[in-house]
RNA sequence: CGCGGGGUGGAGCAGCCUGGUAGCUCGUUGGGCUCAUAACCCAAAGGUCGAGGGUUCAAAUCCCUCCCCCGCAACCA
């Protein structure tokens, strides 16, 4: 009986526009399937989307279609980079899969029917244009904490899942599974989280507010609220995406990877439905880190989001998937940045790897013939020796590193014998073994060694790189299968009898120049929807809602005359006590002196600040910030992040009037 | 005292849990080589391990205090 491995990644939501993260979270699942589909374990790869939801739901009336054609829209784009990407997942579910929907109504139905799930009435405040509910803590004054619109109480009908229950159970299980989630840090956070006491888990909307999803079989007015429609894909997409009689074999799951940000969701929400369910847990749930860009958190509004696509074009599929791998360690918050990736590129896998290849394989085109000769073993010495060993057990080392989710310290492993290789040429020196007749056994040795660490290198790249190791093969005249159960067995040195010629080709990965930073990828296809609200945690980095611009109504002159702008000097500028961001500011407006409380503290300190001119709103109503009242308002520029303030251009005296 | 992460040669990091010659990559400098994608190989320089105090025969590592940076939360009239 085959070993078994089952890998999935969160299922994205459709709406979100696919990023750095996503692509991350696939390719390390992608290079765990092919690395134990090399190893000859039966492998199951599940990946897929989030199609449910009030987002969907709002972004297709919007589009004026309805909610599925919507989806089927968007679909292709994450499906097409995955195949940019060159992934090989085995299962691509959707949730609106009618056999996905079907299962999760039998896994309500299964909870329902053993009591586990419950009515009662839900009394929260509600927020009409947020379509959501917030705690009696969230609510300031009265107004919704998100948008200040004012909250209304409502109650309504819900359904709940008796999650608390199984907090005993899941704590002991923790416990007693080390390796249940990982890294340990995060396992720390879980079991904190579980100190206080859980709550039953509300599992329904009522269809007048979200007709978007999938109805309760025991109640036709309600959908299942997103958890419990999207954890479930994990079972239901084995059960009708995988081969039927393997589908109770790779449950439970080998390892869930998801994004830090929904980690709780999965090692708790999740963990208790199964319970509920009767079902055994997955061996372990890998959280892994983000990714900031250039050093700054990536966020849309600060327009620093990473196009996967962009970046293979610019540097390949392979060299993008190394590099994601290779800089951070996969549990840790990591840095992208395009020095860093050019740096990377140059360094090691045109000069490293993509030298290594050309040099030997130049060397084979100058002195045998494209052929690979064969090993004279009375000629070999303690270096070769070394070389093999090294290779040797690279494998068993990779597997370690792979078995513990360390990427980064598996292709640090593999880089360590292309280096060896390269120090063996130096050493070795080939070139001077070619003028001397007599040292042609010597010559062939050592040649005969090169071939066989590229073929080491070949298997050892294939789950992180596809192609590259294809291309690698085909040069060295491989005949070889590197695709799947290959590495049943470790590759044996020496074991492999070269026939076919080997063809030196072009540069694996040519040189670059470094890539202008405002060589931005261009916008996103306007086709997609900028809704990625905060309820999409499926998705390993929900973006901040940005403004859409065309949601803003025209309005007329008389309307904005209504707002009586002025030209004011800043006489006084001070911090507000335990705020980053706010300032106190005295100001001239002329006939009148006003303190306004401005959040520009970030971008201006108060020193500068003082004597300068600026514009602000005059007859704005007066309110408390912290406790401090603001008479006002200055005008400045920015989205979220405010970049600067507004002057005017001639020295104009305080209190001019702003049309 | 809101929560968390961090401060180690020019840059980015490891080491800290389980005290005992401070390590890696890049960069810099010098050298070697010419098979190769001006690539590769060797060597050297460069560090009060944020500050102070404590424990110890011994502290980057353990304990206390303080300073600074970055996330999150709050704040953005």
């Amino acid at each position: 009986m085959p070993n078994r491995f089952y890998v999935t990644t969160p299922i994205y939501y459709v709406n979100d526009v696919p990023h750095i993260g996503h692509a991350y979270t696939t390719i390390a699942a992608d290079v765990l399937a092919r690395f134990y589909r090399l190893r000859g374990y039966d492998v199951f790869f599940l990946t897929g989307l989030d199609e449910h939801g009030q987002k969907v739901q709002q972004a297709a009336a919007k589009a004026g279609i309805d909610p599925q054609t919507h989806c089927d829209r968007l679909m292709p784009k994450f499906k097409d980079l995955w195949e940019k990407l060159n992934i090989s997942q085995d299962g691509f579910i959707r949730t609106t899969d009618p056999q996905h929907q079907s299962v999760v109504q039998r896994c309500l139905q299964s909870l329902y029917d053993k009591g586990l799930i419950y009515q009662a009435e839900y009394t929260g405040w509600y927020c009409t244009f947020d379509e959501r509910f917030w705690t009696e803590k969230d609510v300031d004054q009265g107004l919704c904490p998100d948008c200040r619109r004012p909250v209304e109480q409502v109650s309504e009908r819900n359904y709940f899942f008796r999650m608390s229950q199984f907090q005993d159970r899941l704590k002991e299980h923790i416990h007693t599974h080390p390796e249940f989630i990982q890294p340990d840090s995060r396992r720390n956070e879980v079991l904190g989280f579980l100190q206080k006491p859980l709550e039953d888990l509300s599992i329904s909307r009522p269809k007048s507010r979200l007709s978007w999803g999938i109805e309760l079989p025991f109640d036709q007015d309600c959908v299942t609220y997103v958890w419990f429609d999207a954890l479930v894909n994990y079972l239901s997409g084995l059960e009708y995406l995988g081969s039927p009689s393997k589908t109770s074999e790779f449950w439970p799951a080998s390892v869930h990877l998801v994004g830090k940000d929904i980690l709780t969701t999965h090692a708790v929400y999740w963990s208790t439905m199964l319970m509920g369910m009767e079902r055994p847990l997955p061996q372990s749930i890998f959280a892994h880190g983000w990714w900031t860009v250039e050093g700054e958190k990536m966020s849309k509004s600060r327009g620093n989001v990473v196009d996967p696509n962009a970046m293979v074009e610019q540097f390949g599929t392979d060299a993008f998937r190394y590099f994601l791998l290779r800089e951070v360690p996969f549990g840790q918050d990591g840095d992208f940045s395009l020095k860093a990736f050019h740096s990377r590129y140059q360094a090691e896998l045109a000069n490293d790897l993509g030298n290594l290849v050309s040099r030997t394989l130049a060397m084979m085109g100058n002195f045998t013939n494209n052929m690979v000769p064969s090993t004279n073993s009375q000629t070999e010495i303690a270096l070769d020796q070394q070389l093999q060993q090294t290779a040797s057990t690279l494998f068993e080392k990779i597997e370690h590193h792979l078995h513990g989710l360390e990427f980064h310290r598996a292709l640090e492993t593999i880089w360590g014998l292309v280096h060896m290789a390269n120090q063996y040429i130096d050493k070795t020196a080939p070139w001077v073994l070619a003028k001397d007749p007599e040292k042609t056994l010597r010559l062939q040795t050592v040649l005969f060694h090169l071939a066989e660490v590229l073929r080491f290198l070949t298997y050892a790249l294939a789950p992180f790189m596809p192609h590259t190791a294809e291309t690698m093969k085909t040069r060295l005249g491989l005949t070889e299968d590197i695709s799947s159960a290959a590495l049943t067995n470790y590759p044996t040195w020496g074991e492999y009898t070269y026939i076919n010629p080997v063809t030196k080709g072009a540069s694996l990965f040519p040189k670059k120049d470094m890539p202008s930073t405002d060589e931005s990828p261009p916008p996103s296809s306007p086709t997609l929807s900028p809704n990625a609200g905060k309820n999409t945690e499926v998705s390993p980095t929900p973006s901040p809602p940005p403004l859409a611009p065309s949601d803003t109504p025209l309005i007329g002159i008389e309307e904005f005359q209504k707002i009586q702008l002025k030209v004011a000097k800043i006489l006084e500028a001070e911090r507000m006590p335990k705020s980053s961001k706010l300032l106190k500011l005295q100001v001239d407006i002329g006939a009148e002196r006003r303190q306004i409380v401005a959040g520009i503290g970030k971008k201006y300190s108060p020193e500068e600040l003082v004597g300068k001119t600026i514009v602000v709103v005059a007859n704005l109503k007066p309110a408390k910030l912290m406790g401090i009242e603001s008479q006002g308002m200055v005008l400045a520029a920015g989205e979220n992040e405010m970049l600067g303030l507004l002057g005017v251009s001639e020295d104009l005296p305080a209190g001019t009037k702003v049309k």
